[in-house]
RNA sequence: GUGGGCGUAGCUCAGUUGGUUAGAGCAUCAGACUGUGGCUCUGAGGGUCGGGGGUUCGAAUCCCCUCGCUCACCCCA
């Protein structure tokens, strides 16, 4: 016992620290997410980590694992308990709900950022805090807005210089036709059930539509014997998915179909989409989305179409990096000063101070020794840090009052009359 | 929750059939005519060999247990 308590705090499982270093691609990220999503008209909506458990039991589906065994729940009131969100999606509609939009404004584009959590097994690319980047239109039952989204999530991949990605499509049908497939396709496949693996055998009764993407031989070949969804879904559905399909060739946007494309959240409807990444390991998706029309009514709001994806930054730069050359990933340069300051003497140091909050004053990023090392330690440290300038301060400088700055990349030295100076020089150079 | 792999210095790893004070490279720090970086050279610090127990004269090495990490499965971004 006292052992146990002996141990080094560790961060907790399947949960991870960012450093600087790593933390510049995710900067990145965000910034070609939000400039695209911007461009195409969504702006960015945050709502709490937390949320009443009962909206992920509603929106999410009861008997999905999501909801079953891998959310974090806490108990809030007596009566009530509150979750850390295992996805934004839900969270985004109650808000929309709450607040009423749309009686004002039902058509609306948000975008949000921000951590996740799901208690499971931590994996490659997947953790239990993991953070996602994701996008909604609500208040539409347009095609073309699922076009739209996987355009927008195409492009701020490219725009990360992320090449490979293949976008898979598929159409999982509405409330209506839904039904009657499930029942066609349970039929076709206990025909076969013998000769399905054990965990197909209790899908086929759970959620057959899962026996679809199953991963073991035998149940590929089987799948391939089955009618496929696109035959038995309805007129509405299908008329969509054309104009999904024709509309996507029309902006040269290469897909492909995936009849076995089949997603885990209950609320999915008529399109889903994801983006996978062949670098990746076994689960290689690293954005995926679809069109939930259901899920505003089934949280208790008004029939509202909406379409959207949720984009898995971890996943993703995990592709991103295995792609990108490898001098990228050492680029400091986004974190080195402009100046370091050498002081020599310890009663150079306040004037040093003074000069450091000055130039900072004029937008200069300097730095300066706070162990009291040696002139040559100093100079290593700015080296070090990749810092363009090095001003040296030492008694003869304060005494002439002068300030000497060397140019790190040059080796050139020369004498500054004031700290004007230098900014001056610093600018040219940046 | 289930299975596989791996735990030796801050990092990447050596470590022979069990045999003295456990090594290297990189990194860190310090020096090389005391006010100057990178290159080179010299030196230093740093490890309860994940932890506990067992076998043995002797364990990083063999056995058991445990913890941690990791990959994969279920599921999902």
């Amino acid at each position: 016992m006292e052992k146990e308590n002996e141990k080094n705090i560790k961060a907790p499982l399947g949960m991870k620290d960012i450093f600087p270093e790593e933390r510049q691609l995710w900067g990145e990220m965000e910034k070609a997410a939000r400039e695209e999503f911007e461009l195409s008209g969504y702006y960015e909506i945050r709502t709490p980590v937390f949320e009443d458990t009962r909206l992920f039991v509603r929106s999410i589906g009861e008997t999905t694992d999501i909801v079953e065994k891998e959310m974090y729940t806490f108990g809030d009131t007596a009566e009530s308990t509150i979750t850390l969100r295992p996805e934004n999606t839900a969270p985004v509609m109650r808000a929309y709900l709450e607040y009423e939009l749309y009686k004002t404004k039902k058509f609306q584009k948000f975008y949000y950022i921000g951590p996740m959590f799901r208690k499971e097994r931590p994996q490659a690319g997947r953790l239990r805090q993991f953070h996602q980047i994701g996008i909604e239109a609500i208040g539409s039952y347009d095609p073309l807005l699922d076009v739209e989204t996987i355009k927008i999530a195409t492009r701020v991949y490219d725009r990360l210089e992320l090449s490979g990605y293949e976008v898979k499509i598929n159409s999982i049908g509405c409330e209506k036709c839904r039904p009657g497939f499930r029942k066609v396709l349970k039929e076709e496949l206990s025909k076969y059930k013998d000769d399905l693996c054990e965990l197909c055998k209790i899908r086929l009764d759970r959620n057959v539509f899962r026996v679809l993407d199953c991963k073991q031989k035998k149940c590929k070949e089987i799948c391939k014997n089955v009618s496929s969804i696109e035959e038995h879904i309805c007129n509405d559905c299908s008329g969509h998915f054309k104009t999904v399909k024709n509309t996507l060739k029309d902006i040269e946007l290469e897909f492909k179909i995936d009849p076995h494309l089949v997603r885990g959240l209950d609320y999915y409807t008529k399109t889903v989409y994801e983006i996978t990444h062949p670098s990746m390991g076994a689960r290689d998706t690293i954005c995926a989305g679809g069109r939930y029309d259901n899920l505003i009514s089934d949280i208790g709001g008004p029939p509202t179409g909406a379409v959207g994806f949720a984009a898995g930054m971890e996943a993703s730069m995990i592709a991103i990096l295995n792609t990108r050359k490898k001098e990228r990933e050492k680029d400091t340069s986004q974190l080195a000063p402009d100046a370091y300051i050498v002081s020599i003497g310890n009663e150079t140091r306040n004037y040093c101070f003074k000069l450091l909050n000055t130039l900072r004053q004029s937008g200069i990023s300097v730095d300066m020794d706070y162990e009291c090392r040696s002139t040559k330690a100093q100079m290593r440290t700015a080296n070090k840090l990749n810092s363009r300038f090095t001003i040296v301060i030492g008694p003869d400088e304060l005494e002439k009052g002068v300030i000497k700055l060397k140019d790190m990349q040059t080796g050139d030295e020369k004498l500054a009359e004031d700290a004007n100076e230098i900014v001056q020089v610093v600018k040219r150079n940046k």
